[in-house]
DNA sequence: TATCGTAGTGTTTTT
DNA sequence: CACTACGATA
């Protein structure tokens, strides 16, 4: 006995010297490796450090943490662990490990994080501590996770494992097409309520026969008739959409419980961050993977629920221990990212909601300065006193890329770009179009779904006239209604043109069709992902029509699109062009975010879930923007607070909270009032200035100046970037990482060595044309293609 | 069948 | 204001 507790001491002592970054709270939760665990961590209370140091605990000292565990007799254990401690640290982690009874291997655990770059960076930490077994462990979000397990298994319930994933556009067009078809008024049931309503469902896991029994009223009655047809429309399709891909998972669980077993018996160790934005069939999905092992530990923070209006709810925190009632709890509320005063403010703000769980943040740092408030005339006056703080900020030291502007909705962006661009700021705005929305990437993408996927009528129908082939409407609906009646694909119906007199008349067309999407099938069964979309471009016809459309910038943005798959090619384990696909559907804005770039942030406050900067401004401070009208009708504030909170508590140092008198909105200017979430910050903690100490900028507005975004692979209008190149030209912009001159030679992941042709600048990024030794010539862009100088 | 123009419509937030 | 969708015309 004696022996049992002098080796449970030591080995306490072993463990808290491995974790000494760690308080004590994070220990508990560290070390408390079986069984169902709750952890409440607050804002800044470094739940990913705890995250990451807990796989750690589960991949090297196993069930160690139980007393009872080791297979060695405890006083030699101990005797074991005393020596090490002599001995540094390195001997500690070696003689713990020499004794953990069985250590989960990597691919034993799945961590679920909200977002790809979340599990990216995950990963990365994991694999400082790890080396490439990291690279074993599953990570990823719900979305992402789902499409591996049914990629492997959906066959099982009459999908193609070859399926497609819709994105919400995609949905929409379905489900428009369900409403017509149906003959149904758009204006009585538009299409937009019945795709939020069709994914409410989904999140509940409700299926369509449910529905419809549930459905009270008339239109409940047509929109659960909607559901039911558009279901049964992507099964056709063997198309899935973001929300099909968790249900769809659960359905494959229920209706092969073996593959349900299979899963839940590997994933010994289940890790869920950002819990509270969770739906209930996310619920449901952990819950049953976690079945066998029980070892699941989520980390949450109910103020911080903010995606209710995505079907989250916060319950499933509230709840975890109904379903787990040996669950632990532990509370992370030190904070060790902002000042006292901003933390004051967040808890301020914060405890005016009822129906928490209840914590308060602490920080054992310092006070810091007051929050400066500011109220403007108008939003150029807004974007023009933050332009002011940025400059004043930069030249007493703060880099541009520790500062964000944080606002309610994507449109306040404007205005504050505008700004920017003037003084020649550089900046980053995430969100709005995404690069892959963009139409002629959708169009490729499209081709490329149908050479996996020939059931997609969807994007068939996108792209079997893009570029011009001669058909038209007419004959598009003649084969839909063909396809329909005899139950199958229109691509099948294209297939046996010939042999349909009705279609006589465009047969050559449509043969014509078949043989390109035939052709790039054949193609892509023996080549990379990035020659399959080089030649998706070039075979379709598509690089042509650009070329005679003279549209430099789509044809730029294309290539950036092969330099993606090329990428693609090089990083994933088992490169194929599905898994391409979903990987490219499921991107988020804040997955391109570069914390290297020495550029201002400007983002939603949903966007900066997660994120942290050194100063913080946080526009449009009124009501009816934030917190926003749809909120003050519906009775939604407590969420605008809780977004309040999640904004305020991203900044380390410095917080700038502004609002206006008058704001434009929908062209015309409307007057505004102050958010109430600025009365409940209490007075000490502001430093409010009515009058505008700054200089106006004397330049007015004039149309020539318009913003441009800056996005991964792609610069907006030509003529835009001309402009930005002529106001930055003064002073040139942020050092690019890397400088070329033609002449040098160059080396590129996946092209080979070459030598640089020509240089061109290109707003913050630059334009490299290299000729590579392998006979190509490509055009990349420097913030993109890893380009290294090599040395002659 | 394609293109151009206009009228109507709509703004939270997003995997 | 900005975007989309649809209809009229060539």
């Amino acid at each position: 006995m004696d022996d049992e507790k002098r080796y449970s001491d030591i080995k306490r002592k072993c463990f808290d010297r491995v974790f000494s970054r760690l308080n004590d709270r994070q220990k508990q939760a560290v070390y408390a490796v079986n069984g169902p665990l709750l952890v409440l961590a607050g804002a800044g209370s470094g739940k990913t450090t705890v995250l990451v140091d807990r796989v750690y605990n589960v991949l090297n000292f196993g069930l160690l943490s139980e007393s009872d565990r080791a297979d060695v007799p405890f006083a030699a254990a101990a005797e074991k662990l005393e020596a090490a401690l002599q001995n540094g640290d390195a001997a500690v982690k070696d003689a713990l490990r020499s004794l953990a009874v069985r250590p989960a291997s990597p691919d034993e655990v799945l961590c679920i994080t909200f977002t790809n770059k979340a599990a990216d960076e995950f990963k990365s930490r994991l694999g400082n501590m790890l080396g490439e077994r990291a690279d074993g462990i599953w990570a990823g979000t719900f979305h992402s996770i789902c499409v591996r397990i049914l990629r492997r298994s959906i066959h099982k319930i009459g999908f193609s494992n070859s399926f497609t994933i819709y994105d919400a556009d995609d949905t929409r067009k379905t489900i428009k097409q369900v409403l017509k078809d149906l003959h149904i008024d758009e204006k009585y049931l538009p299409d937009k309520l019945c795709a939020a309503a069709v994914s409410r469902y989904k999140e509940q896991q409700i299926l369509p026969e449910e529905a419809k029994l549930s459905a009270r009223e008339g239109r409940d009655e047509q929109i659960a008739e909607v559901y039911a047809e558009y279901q049964a429309r992507l099964k056709a399709a063997s198309a899935l959409d973001f929300d099909d891909l968790i249900l769809n998972t659960l359905t494959l669980f229920e209706e092969s419980p073996e593959t349900l077993e299979y899963y839940a018996k590997q994933f010994r160790y289940i890790f869920v961050d950002e819990f509270q934005d969770t739906n209930p069939s996310q619920n449901a999905l952990v819950l049953a993977l976690g079945k066998v092992w029980r070892n699941v530990c989520v980390v949450g923070d109910d103020d911080q629920s903010i995606y209710s209006f995505r079907g989250a709810v916060v319950e499933n925190i509230l709840s975890f221990d109904t379903a787990y009632p040996d669950a632990r709890t532990v509370k992370l509320e030190q904070n060790y990212r902002s000042t006292g005063v901003i933390l004051d403010a967040a808890n301020a703000v914060i405890s005016h909601n009822k129906g928490r769980k209840g914590k308060t943040l602490w920080t054992g740092g310092e006070r810091g300065g007051k929050i400066e408030v500011r109220c403007l005339y108008t939003q150029t006056e807004e974007a023009d006193f933050i332009r002011s703080q940025i400059e004043e900020l930069h030249s007493g030291g703060e880099k541009y890329k520790d500062i964000a502007v944080l606002y309610r909705a994507n449109a306040l962006s404007r205005p504050i770009e505008t700004a920017l661009v003037k003084a020649r700021i550089p900046y980053r705005v995430f969100g709005g179009i995404k690069y892959y929305e963009r139409k002629e990437i959708k169009d490729i993408i499209a081709y490329l779904s149908l050479i996996c996927n020939r059931a997609d009528d969807l994007r068939l129908r996108r792209v079997i006239n893009v570029p011009r082939r001669a058909i038209g409407d007419t004959t598009i609906e003649k084969i839909a209604d063909i396809a329909a009646n005899e139950n199958t694909s229109m691509f099948s119906v294209i297939a046996t043109a010939a042999r349909r007199p009705e279609l006589a008349r465009s047969c050559t067309k449509l043969e014509s069709f078949y043989t390109v999407i035939e052709e790039l099938a054949d193609f892509s069964a023996s080549h990379t992902v990035a020659e399959t979309i080089a030649n998706a471009i070039e075979a379709t016809g598509y690089a042509d029509m650009l070329k005679e459309e003279m549209d430099s910038d789509r044809e730029q943005n294309l290539r950036d699109f092969v330099s993606a798959g090329a990428l693609y090619d090089e990083g994933a384990e088992e490169p194929n062009l599905e898994g391409f696909l979903a990987e490219i559907s499921l991107v988020s804005d804040t997955d391109s975010y570069d914390s290297q770039e020495d550029a201002v942030s400007l983002m939603t406050v949903h966007s900066a879930k997660g994120l942290e900067f050194g100063s913080v401004f946080i526009p449009g401070f009124e009501q009816g923007i934030f917190p926003s009208q749809m909120s003050l009708d519906e009775g939604g504030v407590e969420e605008e607070r809780r977004l309040a909170y999640v904004a305020v508590t991203r900044a380390k140092r410095r917080l700038y909270i502004s609002y206006t008198q008058s704001r434009m909105l929908y062209g015309m200017f409307r007057p505004s009032s102050v958010s109430e979430f600025l009365d409940e910050i209490p007075p000490e903690l502001k430093n409010f200035a009515q009058k505008t100490y700054y200089r106006r900028n004397e330049f007015a507005d004039t149309p020539s100046e318009r913003p441009v975004r800056h996005h991964d692979f792609y610069d907006d209008s030509h003529r835009a970037v001309e402009d930005f190149v002529k106001i930055k030209q003064p002073e040139p912009k942020p050092a690019p990482k890397a400088v070329f001159a033609p002449g040098d030679r160059v080396e590129h992941a996946i092209f080979g060595k070459g030598t640089v042709e020509e240089y061109e600048q290109m707003g913050g990024d630059a334009l490299v044309t290299v000729s590579f030794d392998n006979g190509q010539t490509k055009k990349l862009m420097l913030s993109f293609a890893k380009l290294k100088k090599i040395q002659i």
